[in-house]
RNA sequence: GCUGCUGUAGCUCAGUGGUAGAGCACUCCCUUGGUAAGGGAGAGGCCGCGAGUUCGAUCCUCGCCAGCAGCACCA
């Protein structure tokens, strides 16, 4: 029944067409050439296939090859090709999913012999034919039995799973690219010739069928595909360089901490690396002035604290029990390892009766926790089984959560900024289907937490962005989660403001309120880096090692060029240690182009050289990392200005 | 934890069914050289751990441990 429906080109002009014209015939009407380029066509911002008609009234937008919305065209069909090419090769493979990611994409398969980085180059080739081939991607819908009985009889058991997980009324669409077809969403482009060969197969992965443990695991291909092949080099050359920023491998480079074989998840820090540690900790204790109160808790408690506070029960999988080690010991006491902080400060707060007139009460530490986490799961110093939390709980009423919550955001925020981070997210998350506490509760703590995070985007002026995940809160209570972006882009969850009704009730905390009533606090967990190995490791791979000069482990090195200056050059470095700066002396028989390189390579930020003509005009020579270039100037002033820059952000805020 | 891969000197990596090699780093000697590698000599290894096959295992097989990638997990 044909129809006509109005059309809204990019340049506003309106047309009116026939509901069965199709984007092709669009493309055609409008030059040649464009109806050569097209690939897809966008409906109100929606990709479709070119040959799709119009069927509605809409604002239309025809895709070359070239758009970047394109470049999910390219890899969702490079995904099919894929599929194809391995069930070419090696029949008799199951094919289940295949979707696009950031930067490429991946296909999932079930098959007995799981595949090699070895068979990639078999794979690829098999790709580029199929490719050159150039086989029209045709669409066809196929009712539910029919796809049923035909993929069945293929062996494809995923694939009927997947025809019946799609929604009653949902059309199942299958897509052709030649011989080879594949049950999919779509959209695709015209051919498999516009893929290209700008594509690259990455690495092989076992992943679960649907992403669920409890399912058979696949064997899951991962590829990156572009436009172009100077994008696919592009890429190529920035997962370079990003290796090359792995904490993992500047700790090493750069002397800082070290994981071996007996500790696994635990780290040995270095010197230099511990410099830095303490240099964070020093920074956020300074934060806390005023307002924390900084405790510390026991590292072994009898497990009875823990089946109290729950964990017993609920995490004991993640926890490290502690017992005599001696088999004849009398007492056989079993003990955990704190895998959390706030059951201590429950205790703290416990201690001695507290008066309403008392709160809030911030009690922060610097809290060593060990998690018994899963072996696949450690990463570096990202994720480890010990490490130190900068948390803190804070006792309070109901009416002072706001308050709170907001002046946690101004610190968090605030220390973020300090170390380079602006890029923020606050996240805010709701009530999951398991909980305790009551509805009213909830109701109100989450109205309390949406205008708490309505202000957090006014007080930016919309430069901290903000979302909501619904039902993604703990079971005690919902929470604010901070997200920082780094320097490459990469988003990492650090703060966390954690609203808690189950903690203070389970250890039967309370003050006394103004009528002399026993009252439950509300109590928050926060914490700003999280932990900070994890900080650290993520502040690493942001400055590739090259810190800013406050928080540089070593902060400048004083080298000689000939050993006439030895004399001069420790009294250089003695002027900056004494005036607080991290100062080492280089007086090795070394020509002063290796030195230049050596602690150039262990990226200290400034190198003071001194020679025959520094030490008779009492003047150093003065030069940056990662420059080349040199100036000198008087002791007395580059060791004033040397420890101007090199004073941490919040002392001279303090200073102002 | 699951799937796959890996484990040889401090680091990066060769290599062989008959108990091992390179470069850098390290030590010593020579060299006093103006901003990213001066020259020479030397030292350094239970070839991840345990069992098996074998006359003989660093090498082959199995188990364990650890690491890497992804998945799952991170209340």
């Amino acid at each position: 029944m044909a129809e006509t429906v109005s059309l809204t080109f990019p340049d506003g002009s309106v047309r009116e067409v026939d509901n069965a014209t199709s984007g092709a015939d669009i493309a055609a009407s409008i030059s040649k050439s464009l109806s050569k380029k097209a690939v897809a066509y966008a409906m109100d911002g929606v990709l479709r296939d070119l040959s799709d008609p119009v069927k509605r009234d809409g604002s239309i937008e025809l895709i070359t090859r070239d758009d970047p919305r394109a470049l999910e065209l390219i890899r969702h069909d490079c995904a099919h090709v894929l599929a194809e090419a391995v069930q070419e090769l090696w029949p008799g493979t199951q094919v289940t999913i295949g979707p696009v990611i950031e930067n490429g994409f991946y296909y999932d398969f079930a098959r007995n012999e799981p595949f090699t980085p070895e068979d990639f180059p078999g794979i690829e080739k098999k790709m580029r034919e199929i490719i050159d081939r150039n086989k029209p991607f045709t669409k066809d819908v196929w009712s539910r039995e029919k796809a049923k009985q035909v993929f069945a009889e293929k062996g494809e058991r995923y694939k009927v799973e997947l025809i019946d997980a799609i929604p009653e009324g949902d059309d199942v669409k299958i897509y052709a690219q030649g011989d080879w077809f594949d049950l999919c969403r779509g959209p695709h482009m015209v051919s498999t010739g516009q893929i290209g060969k700008a594509f690259k197969l990455m690495k092989v992965a076992g992943a679960y069928w649907r992403g669920d443990a409890n399912n058979p695991m696949l064997t899951r291909i991962y590829g990156t595909a572009w436009a172009n092949q100077e994008q696919l080099e592009a890429y190529l050359h920035m997962l370079e360089e990003a290796e090359k920023r792995d904490h993992r491998r500047l700790g090493r480079e750069m002397d800082l901490f070290h994981f071996q074989e007996e500790g696994p998840g635990v780290v040995f820090w270095h010197s230099k690396g511990w410099r830095m540690f303490q240099n964070l900790v020093s920074y956020m204790r300074r934060r806390l002035q005023g307002e924390y109160e900084e405790v510390n808790a026991p590292q072994v408690l009898d497990h009875s604290l823990w089946q109290t506070s729950g964990h017993w029960g609920w995490y004991k999988e993640n926890m490290f029990k502690v017992e005599c080690a001696d088999e004849e010991a009398e007492d056989k006491r079993t003990f955990a390892l704190k895998p959390m902080n706030c059951p201590g400060h429950v205790q703290i707060f416990k201690h001695g009766l507290k008066s309403y007139r008392d709160l809030p009460i911030r009690l922060a530490e610097f809290g060593a926790v060990h998690r018994y986490e899963p072996s696949g799961a450690l990463h570096g110093l990202m994720r480890v089984r010990g490490f130190t939390q900068d948390d803190a709980h804070i006792f309070c009423v109901e009416d002072q959560l706001a308050e709170e919550c907001l002046k946690i955001n101004d610190l968090i925020l605030s220390a973020y900024a300090d170390f380079g981070f602006d890029q923020i997210t606050v996240c805010l998350s709701t009530r999951p289907e398991k909980r305790v506490g009551d509805e009213a509760l909830w109701d109100h703590a989450e109205k309390i937490m949406h205008r708490v995070l309505e202000q957090i985007a006014e007080r930016s002026g919309g430069r901290i962005k903000t979302a909501i995940n619904p039902g993604d809160g703990a079971f005690y209570g919902p929470k604010f989660d901070y997200y920082l972006r780094d320097a490459i882009g990469r988003e990492w969850q650090c703060g966390t403001t954690q609203l808690d009704f189950n903690m203070p009730e389970r250890f039967g905390a309370f003050y006394i309120d103004k009528d002399s009533e026993k009252k439950q606090p509300v109590m928050i967990h926060r914490a700003i880096c999280g932990s900070m190995e994890r900080f650290l490791g993520i502040l690493i791979e942001n400055y590739a090692g090259q810190f800013p000069l406050w928080f540089a482990p070593t902060q400048v090195v004083v080298t000689t060029i000939t050993s006439d200056a030895d004399e001069y050059a420790a009294k250089v470095a003695d002027r900056l240690k004494a005036a607080g700066l991290v100062a080492e002396l280089d007086l090795r028989n070394e020509k002063i182009n290796y030195k230049v390189r050596e602690h150039s390579h262990a990226k200290v930020p400034v190198i003071l050289v001194c020679g025959k003509r520094e030490a008779e005009e009492g003047t150093v020579n003065i030069r940056r990392l990662g420059s080349r270039e040199q100036n000198s100037l008087s002791l007395e002033e580059a060791v004033t200005s040397l420890a101007e820059e090199a004073t941490p952000p919040d002392l001279r805020r303090r200073r102002g």
